[in-house]
DNA sequence: AGCTAAGTGTAACTTAGCCGACATTTTGCT
DNA sequence: AGCAAAATGTCGGCTAAGTTACACTTAGCT
């Protein structure tokens, strides 16, 4: 990959703000790179040596198989998301793996060993990239709290309205999400049943709350749900 | 404070043992020390400036009031256990407080700017802290997938073996753990209600899983559990 | 165009566990 | 010792939401 390229693909990250043109081309970390389309599945955590990815372009969800053979959605990852092993520690045994959602995805990696070493370099970059999991933790905080003490409408609400702040393309009080999500996705990010899911979609939209279908969701008014 | 003492209280969290005696020593970041006793209830996320806080002696619990007035466990937190604001951003809004649930607590705090100081200047230590706030991370992800998909006898049982893990004497299979918690904190920290937490201990006290009273809590045999 | 699999819609049945409403026990305080 | 408050024990009704089960619709493939 041409040293320019690498630059763009990093420079864009707000992680990476904070280094100069300079400093981002001679690190050089970027040592992997990848186009995949819909479906397709992505091992990561398996792989040989641990790394940290950067989703450049589309959508995907990091699924995981638990002791049953179920499948749980642990996270959807959007573009200029970082993802893998953020917390710097690789742990062998979790069976996780990611499938794209979107029509095709561009993921960039670099070795774990590498970040840490510029981590090591750039104590300011480590003070960010610390602020960076911090705030990740806290997302993660809160959207669990309201997992655990709403109710499932309580739930789905929360998470579209998080949806359209992070991806929709609002128009006044109207937003509209381009949707690559199925229900069994939602169902599963907020924790109940698909068919519970699809009744309270259908409820919401016989109340005019939004329409819903597999390509976009609109909301006439956020502020309403 | 003595210098001395200051270098003895941050010198046993795992966290500096990277730094040598003069480096703590230098830092003399410790501005505050605070001894509490039971009850007690102590405010730190309204205070002046953000901090971040190291218990020395003790056990706390994080309580959150929700908008219902309603009091949530969010942590709780053990001897050696750094608390606050570990994200390293300080967040104006949320309502947290901390009890004091042992009979008395030692607790010592930074300035989290302070602390922001010492992390630039200290790569190895910023490394090993992002690296332990990866971890809390990976913990909280954890227990939350166990709230969300196991029922509350699991989750008990978990609680359980996590907190004899924790703190608990252990001989043989058998466990001893020092009981500072009311079985309606359990309940809270399961999240399930207190007569549910209630019947469910004595579920297993009538199966000779456990033994419970207010002072503590005998596993026979923790591999049973 | 036609087939298959994936996604969606709807209903009846079942259940964990929340909630209210007590009684009883223990603790801390004066 | 005696009192109040906190903690624990117990019960039955109630409800959200999981489960099972099946029909219908859409998308993707050859």
């Amino acid at each position: 990959m041409y040293e320019d390229l690498k630059y763009w693909y990093l420079r864009d990250h707000k992680l990476f703000r904070t280094l100069s043109y300079s400093q981002i081309k001679q690190l050089c970390i970027i040592t992997g790179f990848k186009k995949a389309s819909k479906g397709e599945i992505i091992y990561f955590s398996t792989s040989d040596v641990p790394r940290i990815f950067l989703l450049k372009k589309g959508n995907i969800k990091i699924v995981a198989i638990d002791d049953d053979g179920n499948e749980t959605i642990k996270d959807i990852i959007q573009k200029g998301d970082l993802f893998g092993e953020l917390t710097l520690e690789s742990d062998n045994k979790n069976e996780e793996y990611a499938k794209v959602l979107s029509d095709d995805v561009a993921i960039c990696s670099f070795l774990m060993s590498d970040f840490e070493d510029l981590l090591l370099r750039n104590p300011t970059l480590a003070l960010s990239y610390t602020k960076f999991v911090g705030l990740k933790m806290k997302r993660i905080k809160n959207s669990y709290a309201n997992l655990i003490s709403k109710d499932a409408k309580t739930r789905l609400c929360q998470f579209l309205k998080d949806w359209a702040e992070q991806e929709g393309v609002r128009d006044g009080n109207a937003v509209t999400i381009e949707n690559y999500l199925t229900q069994n996705d939602i169902a599963q990010i907020i924790c109940t049943s698909r068919q519970t899911a699809t009744q309270l979609l259908n409820e919401m939209e016989t109340k005019n709350l939004l329409s819903y279908n597999r390509k976009e969701i609109m909301i006439p008014d956020i502020t309403k749900i």
